[in-house]
DNA sequence: GAATTAATTGAACGTTCGTTTTATTATTGC
DNA sequence: GCAATAATAAAACGAACGTTCAATTAATTC
């Protein structure tokens, strides 16, 4: 047989592209076959072919729409010139808050974007790792502009920068939604240790 | 042939075991073949299979080691009771102190243990996750004696361990020998961070 | 120094992998 | 409704995988 009743080439993709990160995120990239994936998503292994050419570049795929999703959102909430919350306090508590739910909200994605950046090949693990650099640079400058102007009490802006993102990101390994706590208290816990992390005044 | 010249087999397993800390945490625990493990150790693929039954349970040895050395380790440097490093901030300065430089010195185990979880079956899983929940129990306890006697700030003791847990591990993704810090500033800095984090007074 | 045991080799097994090729059908544009 | 094209199926490819087994040699024991 061919071309199957009701097929469309979009709905394929999205549907291998989200089918893919459920399970990389649970079995691991090597792991996963394409023939899995196949079946997953409803369809023969060499249909996946019309989409991506190999199985690496639809990892490569995933990772960049990931971080540039999660640049984007960033861009989005980030405080506008100008204003109170301009402030680098202000700046932190947004940024925090942004991370904690975007990551909430993608854990397949983001299990992925950092579990599996060893199956790329050096270009294209480049390519990411400058993404990633460029989001985690947002965040240096918050620090550096916070202790700038005497509101943040920090040793080294790019150790804490490391030790932030780590903490923040780390939300994703122990969250379970059907928990005591929900995304709310969980993103103003995140802000308030992140506060005191940086030695902010409260 | 066979049996080779000063062949010993504590040394081989020994060197097995090293040689596949190293390439599953470079490669992956999926992506590293036996033949590639033999490879490093010197060996052929069949004779891995006299010191571990199956690939998987290789994994499990590595991880079972390494869990234990870490707990092993806090036992060897906990503050002894009613010294004065005792107090909970002592044994909090003592715990961040020891869990960086374990693993600063550990960091192809670290990652093996933190990445690979997946590759387990069910079973042995639990047991890893045992053993890592009673090593967290060591750092919640800690956090329930300062918030008892009022000198730390936490709003919540499991999620705050949680938080601390992740960000002194994270230090094995970004830390490189040849850096510009030196892992006694490194460590200094975390307890410091942590400090801040858990409202204590310095 | 012969018998025994420990350590390893080399070849092979069946399976599964990512990927390619060719054929076939559904949909679209005119 | 007919040509063109998009989407998929089915089968096959060679390579690599984890693992097993019989044969062989080094070290040890008595």
């Amino acid at each position: 047989m061919a071309r199957t009743t009701g097929s469309d080439g979009e709905k394929t993709e999205a549907a291998i592209r989200e089918a893919a990160l459920e399970l990389i995120a649970r079995l691991g990239f090597e792991a996963m076959s394409m023939r899995q994936l196949a079946g997953q998503v409803g369809v023969q292994a060499a249909a996946l072919y019309r989409y991506f050419p190999t199985k690496e570049e639809l990892l490569y795929a995933l990772m960049c729409e990931h971080m540039e999703n999660l640049i984007a959102s960033w861009g989005e909430v980030r405080p506008a010139t100008g204003s109170e919350q301009e402030k680098p306090a202000g700046r932190l508590a947004a940024f925090v808050e942004n991370h904690i739910r975007f990551h909430l909200s993608r854990r397949n994605a983001t299990h992925v974007s950092n579990l599996e950046l060893r199956s790329l090949s050096e270009e294209r693990l480049w390519h990411i790792l400058g993404l990633r650099s460029q989001y985690e640079g947002e965040l240096r400058r918050i620090l550096a502009d916070g202790q700038r102007d005497g509101v943040f009490r920090i040793d080294d802006v790019a150790l804490t920068a490391m030790a932030i993102i780590q903490m923040i990101t780390g939300v994703i390994v122990w969250f379970r939604p059907e928990l005591r706590l929900s995304e709310d208290e969980v993103a103003a816990n995140y802000h308030t240790m992140t506060m005191r992390l940086v030695g902010a005044e409260t």
